[in-house]
DNA sequence: AAAAACTAAACAAACGTTTGATTTTTTCTT
DNA sequence: AAGAAAAAATCAAACGTTTGTTTAGTTTTT
């Protein structure tokens, strides 16, 4: 067992320099993290960085490219497949819920990047990868209301509602403890909590898009 | 004219820092923001900042407490006036839509605030707040499910559903843009988008909460 | 013996803040 | 109303830290 502490922590500490540096720049944001602060953390020397990684911005740049999610297969197949609708919707969900639950610390960081856009570059990446994203799921609403399935909702403020209220309830995780009277804790991100939240999203979703047989 | 400028210029530099404050604060985030950075946008000299404020944080602090919205009133008002339940959310919508889009670099400076709980102080401040109007929310949602006006729906994420989407819209400046396919800019932030937000969020959160008559 | 991994110490630059002097405004006395 | 005294506002320069990064040397691995 220690063979095997020493083994990961001693073997990579590229690897595990980024680790840390995920968890930090989540919890504090970039500019708050100092080399000395992370390079302590993680119990390693602080011109490490540099040896490794050049220099900050590009460490946060290896972060951000190691664990840019492709989703967008996933979305395309899902387009492609032959079942209704909102069983296509109601598998965005449960896909786009399970990312952010999981990887919540990288998409804080990239929420924040997005909302400041003080270095191009990342934006451009992330600005893409969600485009692209978000182009699949307007093609299902619309699929959907072409095939009669879906109500003519504004299927792009429909894609802010849903990403919004996943992206809120990871990024600003106070409020999310305050809603659900939960004392503070990342026991909001379980998985009772997981489901609730599925379950809400495709009860209004659900509400929202798809025509009532007897209407 | 040039006598105006100097006159609301000279007259209060302290109001002027605090207005300069407030927009590279939301541009560019806490840190990010140095007193040089700050006196040299504002045109004023560097001690100033110390001189009015004391400090940095005192500073942020002042312009947190000088800004933090007084909503609660009227959403008090609002749940005991004698209307039916949907038209209150409605009213609820329209205000919130209003307020954020108005004061947008503020509420994005909270919200960074409120994620990265930092200062502890602040997080405090800003989370009761919205504790205390999240409250009169729930009890608009639980009063119409009372009088059969609206179905069983989960009230806490219902709220999380309202106010995530129109936080995500304000905060990812970039997102909304990508979404409505504008050019970017503030655009989206227009009496136009404002009405078309407004609408959505509306037809959505009828279709979540109103029972159908005929059901 | 060569290469890679690692380290302590030092680097210039930028940070928030303070100092001490100077200018401007206000207050009070004549 | 005029001018001296007091107070407030403003400034350039410097304070001690901390920042990201580099250096030059040592240890470990290949």
């Amino acid at each position: 067992m220690q063979e095997q502490v020493i083994h990961t922590e001693k073997q990579d500490k590229r690897q595990h320099l980024l680790e840390v540096a995920e968890r930090l720049f989540a919890e504090q944001g970039y500019e708050a993290v100092s080399i000395r602060h992370l390079a302590k953390e993680a119990d390693v020397n602080i011109a490490m960085v540099s040896y490794y990684f050049e220099s900050k911005e590009k460490l946060f740049r290896t972060l951000l490219e190691s664990k840019m999610p492709k989703t967008r297969a996933i979305l395309e197949e899902l387009l492609a497949s032959d079942i209704p609708s909102w069983e296509k919707m109601s598998k965005v969900i449960d896909m786009y819920i399970d990312k952010f639950f999981v990887n919540r610390a990288f998409h804080r960081i990239i929420m924040r990047e997005m909302s400041l856009q003080q270095r191009p570059e990342h934006v451009q990446l992330i600005a893409d990868n969600f485009a692209r994203n978000m182009k699949i799921i307007r093609g299902i609403i619309e699929e959907g209301q072409e095939k009669g399935q879906f109500r003519y909702v504004d299927a792009e403020l429909t894609i802010a509602s849903m990403f919004g209220t996943i992206s809120t309830a990871i990024y600003n995780h106070k409020l999310m403890c305050m809603l659900t009277q939960q004392p503070d804790s990342e026991l909001v991100y379980g998985d009772e909590y997981r489901e609730r939240f599925k379950r809400h999203m495709k009860s209004m979703l659900q509400a929202h898009l798809l025509l009532k047989a007897g209407g």
